[in-house]
RNA sequence: GAGCCAUUAGCUCAGUUGGCAGAGCACCUGACUUUUAAUCAGGGUGUCCCAGGUUCGAGCCCUGGAUGGCUCACCA
């Protein structure tokens, strides 16, 4: 297997070229005056006592009071013998006035220096102008640091997606509802942590790095560890060590971290994405659906303030309780085809020909349901809708249903057309989960490289006694793109993947 | 992986039929002591993504490539 024991780093230091132009040389000289006139341009500390928003929004009690602030310098309107510049900081800006009069020539002369995006520390006293904007006059100026590349533009910000992707800094200064967004993700995953540890979940890390990756089907990407002289492959999903500690006697665990898949990029997809997976021993299905509901409700309302949103145009609402549709009824009820009357492999086949879908020769009863799920069902789900009882072919970790075998205790939450969560009673019986493991490497050995692989270990768990446990996962991604009307998964990922430059 | 589109100054963008490379912001010089997209006067700072080709002449046309976006494929 191809692993990455050639690495080839960066450029070297003969090959490193240093992009320099006009605004940037003017910027170095401004630093070098400023070292020559005894003014370190890179501060060490600021004790910065306030926050802009807190004086802007309370001025009564600030007026006349002497505050300090830091932060960048966005804006700056000079007027020759007193200045104006915009102050912005972790909750906002706060216009700051220095005058001559009042800092001296030579402190005068260092406020004129500065240039936008020029990190700053300000103390001085609180009034408002003849315009009514709430500005702190300048008595004490520290440079904390020194920018030495222009900012974007201040009106039209950084709007090159591009730019915007690979610099996330700059999107980030710039661009006020990147920041709004990114802090609602950490809210939304706040959220999410207090509720479950409210309910007595225990919050546990799982390796990334498998011998074996397991619990979903996708392929996975490779690495090499160097001591041990062997490939390792980065998780695509926690389940297996999740369950594993189910049998070891924790009854609720909950972990929300990465998984990463080699598979295609999207506005939905990103090779490494966060979920949430958590299990509760003695519980089913059911009860992950009640559990699904209230925490994606009571998140909503939480951080958006009501239970409902609108993504891109669609109004979607998180009033409960939500649909709950059986699969083969669901996919009766948008394609026409009832698959409790189709029982064959070779009708099904034929049928989903007939509705213009590619099927393999090969495919059985379960994953031609599957297929006609996907192309004539999920578009459809744009409610938050539960759909429940998944074929067994396509569910190898998922308990059997009693009276239906070929079917599973499995659900899948869509909105808005996309697959949010995946939930199931969890197959705790050694002997059938085998069985399963067996049938999924009959697949991989007829090419299908996302089959699942076989986990001797994870069988082993399962001898020794898994209590009947409910399972789910929720992908956080998504969950946020809908919270934050973001089109693209991109946009509620700080850092996605990018193709190097060069 | 395929199709379509984009790439021009630090940023946001124009660029006509193939004929000297443009604007706003930013920046530089000067004026201005409550402005706020400050204003006023002056200044264009460029590997037109890269490499070829066609042409007297290419930002523009052709071929190949790079990166990105969207759609599709892939992806429960």
């Amino acid at each position: 297997m191809a692993s990455n024991k050639e690495f080839e780093g960066p450029a070297s230091s003969e090959e490193y070229v240093e992009d320099y132009n006009e605004l940037i040389h003017v910027r170095r000289e401004k630093l070098d005056e400023l070292r020559n006139s005894g003014v370190e341009p890179f501060g060490r500390k600021f004790n910065a006592a306030n926050y802009s928003e807190q004086i802007v929004n309370n001025f009564e009690e600030y007026e006349g009071k002497y505050v300090s602030v830091a932060g960048r310098i966005m804006a700056k309107r000079g007027h020759g013998k007193a200045s104006f510049a915009n102050l912005q900081d972790a909750e906002g800006y706060i216009q700051i006035y220095a005058r001559l009069n009042d800092m001296g020539e030579e402190n005068y002369e260092i406020f004129k220096s500065l240039d936008m995006g020029d990190i700053v520390g300000v103390e001085g006293t609180v009034f408002k102008t003849k315009k009514g904007e709430v500005t702190v006059a300048i008595e004490k100026l520290t440079i904390l640091a020194k920018s030495l590349r222009p900012l974007p533009e201040k009106w039209h910000g950084l709007k090159d997606v591009d730019l915007r992707y690979r610099q996330r800094y700059m999107d980030l200064v710039v661009n006020p509802e990147v920041r709004q967004t990114f802090i609602l993700r950490s809210k939304v995953i706040q959220f999410i942590r207090n509720f479950l540890v409210e309910k007595d979940f225990l919050e546990v890390e799982t390796p990334m790095m498998h011998p074996i990756p397991g619990g979903a089907a996708a392929r996975p990407f490779i690495t090499y560890h160097n001591t041990l002289d062997m490939d390792l492959y980065l998780r695509i999903a926690p389940e297996l060590y999740l369950k594993r500690l189910i049998v070891g006697g924790f009854e609720k665990v909950f972990e929300i971290n990465r998984n990463f898949r080699n598979e295609g990029i999207s506005t939905k997809h990103n090779p490494e994405f966060t979920m949430l997976e958590l299990y509760q021993a003695y519980a089913d299905y059911d009860d992950m659906m009640k559990l699904t509901e209230e925490l994606v409700t009571l998140a909503a309302e939480q951080v958006l303030g009501e239970a409902q949103l609108c993504f891109q145009g669609t109004e979607i609402s998180f009033n409960t309780p939500w649909e709950k549709i059986p699969m083969l009824e669901a996919v009766k009820r948008f394609s026409g085809l009832d698959f409790n009357i189709l029982k064959s492999d070779n009708e099904v086949r034929n049928a989903a020909k007939e509705l213009g879908l590619e099927v393999d020769d090969n495919d059985t009863w379960g994953m031609v349901l599957d297929k006609v799920f996907e192309e004539k069902v999920e578009p459809n789900l744009i409610q938050p809708t539960f759909i429940v009882d998944y074929p067994i072919e396509i569910s190898p970790l998922a308990k059997k249903k009693e009276e239906e075998p070929g079917l599973t205790y499995r659900f899948e939450l869509f909105i808005n057309g996309w697959e949010m969560a995946n939930a199931f009673s969890e197959l705790n019986d050694p002997i059938d989960q085998k069985e399963r493991f067996l049938s999924q490497l009959k697949k991989r050995d007829a090419g299908d490289d996302e089959a699942h692989m076989m986990d001797e270990d994870y069988i082993n768990a399962l001898e020794y006694g898994m209590p009947p446990a409910g399972g789910l996962g929720i992908g956080i991604d998504r969950l946020i793109m809908l919270f934050t009307n973001s089109a693209s998964i991109r946009d509620v990922i700080l850092f996605p993947l990018m193709r190097p430059k060069d």
